[in-house]
DNA sequence: AATTTGTGAAACCAAAAAGTTGCACATATA
DNA sequence: TATATGTGCAACTTTTTGGTTTCACAAATT
């Protein structure tokens, strides 16, 4: 049951939960009350999503609290940064025609 | 069976054929001289890849060619980028934090 | 001490995903 | 025209996923 970041923001679910979390830092009861579903089944999300370190705990009493590991969504950035380098290259690209054209016409 | 693009790019397979055919188009077969799954199975990845749109097919004869669909790649971009403001605004507090230790020390 | 509350985990189930095999079909090539 | 090649798709199977129900257990509260 190998997991990997990539695969704990494909459920929609859990991608709402990283967004309420990213707020502040929330106990799971708190946050199932956002979701139609059972506390039971936010628990697991919320499971998964510690498993790849997205999330960490913050225990207090009985109650933990969970909040976004802000540094592993960087890992999603890197994994980005590559497509990134090809999208920016193009609009440098689609910039100089335009400025190609506009030379010729004047 | 609605799928989106974070869905997408959770199998590791789609996001090496994503990879691949980033560099530069290829057909079916000679991705799929690159994985350990039949060519059937690549096929089915890249009719996930292209009902999303994370890939364009360009047809040349009966061999049809994928390439990469890199304005839909800044769709993750921009669900990241309200992350990305928070990684931000940290690294600009530790920054001052630093700063402010650097001007007692003095 | 008894009860309530906050939580995770296991067992079970339905739905979805990912793979394989076998096919159909159109386009090249002999 | 017959055959080879490149491709997608449907049927079937196994594995994975996401949900619910039921439990266990520790920390608060009475």
């Amino acid at each position: 049951m190998r997991r990997d970041i990539f695969q704990a923001i494909a459920d929609p679910t859990r991608r709402a939960i990283i967004a309420l979390i990213a707020v502040h830092a929330m106990t799971p009861n708190a946050i199932a009350e956002n979701f139609h579903t059972t506390r039971q089944a936010v628990s697991r999300h919320l499971r998964i999503l510690t498993e790849c370190e997205l999330v960490k705990q913050e225990f207090q009493g009985r109650e933990i609290y969970y909040s976004l590991e802000i540094d592993k969504m960087k890992e999603i950035d890197n994994w980005l940064k590559q497509y990134r380098k090809i999208w920016e290259t193009r609009f440098i690209q689609l910039d100089q025609i335009l400025l190609a054209n506009k030379k010729k016409k004047k």
